[in-house]
RNA sequence: GUGGGCGUAGCUCAGUUGGAUAGAGCAUCGGAUUUCUAAUCCGAGGGUCGGGGGUUCGAAUCCCUCCGCCCAUGCCA
């Protein structure tokens, strides 16, 4: 017998090929196979009821007819897969016991999910956008939101076969900088003798000279100077830059690391700032920009809210009316960039809710631009999120009212870890406690990030993210940690292959190999939409069917062949929790 | 005003082209532990899916309308 990695392509394959012989059914036809509810059985197919409908044609009929052929042309096997025909139409497709231990056999380690998963996106390059992180400014809460969901995502398309590339466009040359420059030479600051923490000071130092502008309008001349002079490489103003970027590149570099982010490139606004012109030049030769108000600027008629004739105008502003560039600019000559250099397929873009406009308007004029100069056009896709809201269901904020600084708020989550490791296993090692609560710690606040829709606002809350029970990091890696123990007891490797084993008999057994059997559809969705949290609820469903399994049924039995049987569905829970994990970007432990 | 998101159990949230009796976790209540990590498991109660109307075999999901909340609304990113 043969197995899929994804049985209900398998099916969905073989109801289009069946439907054709069928005389009321066309090409058109959509099988719609899907999970099904385990009262009806594993799979069903709710598309012949929609179809019927658009036909004028009886659904149950249709249903029978489509039974009947299916049945006749034996493309199943029906001693593998039992076909009935239910309610208005329902076909539903329940796989026996054998067919589910053959896809356990078969789909053994991570590389046999890989491998099952690699055709989804396999090849495409994929240029993923993030984090993205400001100069010159620490990182705060709202920071935690492309990091986390970006590296989640870019894993996800690693997993199902794309070439990612990570590339961290920051902005490296805004109007920011003269206000700092200005403040730097003013007080005669030594960057270079800024010690504990650099970036906090430039941070400081940015506030205080906004502060001082304030206060003395006429510094802002001086800022502005700056960074003219800045722009038209004074060698000064050049080499204070450098340091700045310097001190933001490795301040990100530390919360990249405790946040298992990784880059590829750091292609920032100051990279593009000799690629500009050609936008302007591409942009207005083929008719697309033209001038308003001094800028120059896109309109997308046929878009009401981007036409030029809407109530209020809010068209795609390219260049500002005093000349320079800004972020519609730079995000076109970065586009144009990946195109060309890296053959970007397709591009995704991670930000917040708020750029929702600016991404449409970046699309559409991205789309007329490629199509008027011939250039391959790639998907592009903008992966957005809602905002991390505190208690009283406004922006998360310290108790003073104040933002919160992601270094501050990784360090509290280790701490709170830590408090619970300790109350839980006190008996570990001090330095093991510790690790564990970095990795708890991290990985609760990854979670928590993770598995709620993404374009939703959610609630934060400390004390529901690192419980044990519920949908939560902790409860996943508390999953495996019980596994964990069970293979370091009987001294068996848990990746090595176990021979010898009955098949399925309880319950609990089979529930939790159906379970096992969901990871292609969670991947499928998780990509479909890129939202992670589809992964998440399915690895929490997961690690809820393996905790009722290990409580219902005692693993280490004296019968060979049940306690092979056992083994081998902990291993296989085992290395699906742990591969799920890793793509959301959390580590698994060993024990905890 | 326009556009986007949202309103589902006391709380936090799921709900895959419209599908079968709307689900989960927390909290509450009742059980299970000479245990392979009980940091768990089993069970119970809890809902006019914001209100109203419509489309149809079938609506939390689609359409209309009203109410409420968040966000965006040309030269910051």
């Amino acid at each position: 017998m043969q197995v899929s990695f994804n049985p209900s392509l398998e099916i969905d394959r073989v109801l289009r090929e069946t439907a054709l012989s069928v005389p009321s059914i066309g090409p058109d036809f959509d099988p719609g196979v899907r999970p099904a509810d385990p009262r009806f059985g594993d799979f069903q197919a709710n598309g012949v009821l929609g179809y019927a409908k658009r036909k004028g044609i009886n659904p149950r009929e249709l249903g029978e007819a489509l039974l009947h052929a299916l049945q006749a042309s034996d493309k199943l096997d029906p001693k593998q897969i039992e076909m009935t025909l239910s309610g208005p139409g329902f076909l539903n497709f329940r796989l026996s016991g054998e067919f589910l231990w053959q896809w356990l056999l078969e789909h053994a380690g991570k590389e046999d999910f890989r491998a099952g998963a690699t055709s989804l996106r396999k090849g495409r390059t994929i240029v993923i956008d993030y984090p993205s992180a400001n100069t010159a400014k620490q990182a705060h809460i709202g920071h935690i939101r492309p990091m986390v969901i970006g590296e989640a995502i870019a894993r996800l398309l690693d997993f199902c076969g794309a070439k990612t590339i990570r590339d961290n466009h920051i902005g490296d040359w805004g109007t920011n900088f003269g206000t700092l420059i200005m403040k730097i030479k003013r007080d005669g600051i030594n960057l270079e003798q800024i010690s504990e923490n650099p970036l906090a000071a430039l941070d400081n130092l940015y506030k205080a000279g906004s502060a001082l502008e304030q206060e003395q309008p006429e510094l802002r001349e001086q800022s502005r100077s700056e960074l003219v002079s800045l722009q038209n490489g004074d060698p000064e103003n050049t080499a204070l830059w450098e340091q700045i970027v310097d001190i933001s590149t490795r301040a990100f570099d530390a919360l990249f690391a405790q946040l298992g982010v990784r880059v590829d490139h750091t292609l920032g606004e100051s990279f593009y700032r000799d690629k500009v012109d050609r936008i302007y030049d591409e942009l207005t030769e083929t008719g697309l920009a033209e001038e308003s108000d001094g800028a120059l600027v896109v309109w997308h008629d046929e878009v009401k809210k981007f036409s030029r004739d809407n109530e209020r105008p809010y068209p795609f502003n390219i260049r500002k009316k005093d000349g320079a560039s800004n972020y519609a600019t730079t995000d076109l000559a970065t586009i144009l960039y990946r195109v060309e250099e890296f053959k970007a397929e397709e591009v995704v873009y991670l930000t917040d809710a708020r750029q929702q406009d600016h991404f449409e308007q970046l699309f559409l004029t991205t789309k007329k631009w490629f199509a008027a100069k011939n250039y391959p056009v790639p998907q592009m896709n903008h992966v957005w999120w809602g905002t991390i809201l505190g208690p009283d269901k406004k922006p998360f904020k310290t108790k003073s009212g104040e933002t919160i600084k992601l270094q501050a708020l990784l360090d509290e989550a280790c701490q709170r870890a830590y408090i619970v490791v300790t109350a839980k296993n006190p008996e570990l090692e001090e330095e093991e406690r510790r690790q564990i609560a970095r990795t708890v710690g991290i990985g609760a606040l990854k979670y928590a990030d993770l598995s709620s829709n993404r374009t939703q606002d959610y609630v934060f809350d400390w004390d529901r993210m690192l419980s044990f029970e519920g949908n939560t990091a902790p409860y996943l890696l508390y999953a495996v940690a019980r596994i964990n123990s069970i293979f370091r007891k009987t001294g068996i490797d848990p990746d090595a292959a176990i021979e010898g084993a009955s098949p399925l008999e309880t319950e609990a057994e089979q529930t939790l190999a159906r379970k096992l059997m969901g990871l292609p559809n969670a991947l499928e969705l998780t990509l479909h939409d890129l939202r992670p949290h589809f992964l998440c609820t399915y690895l929490h469903e997961l690690a809820g069917a393996y905790s009722s399994f290990y409580n219902a049924d005692k693993v280490m039995v004296e019968e060979t062949d049940v306690r092979a049987r056992r083994l081998l569905l902990c291993a296989r829970a085992r290395t699906v929790l742990i591969t799920g994990l890793e793509l959301l970007g959390i580590d698994p432990l060993e024990r905890m």
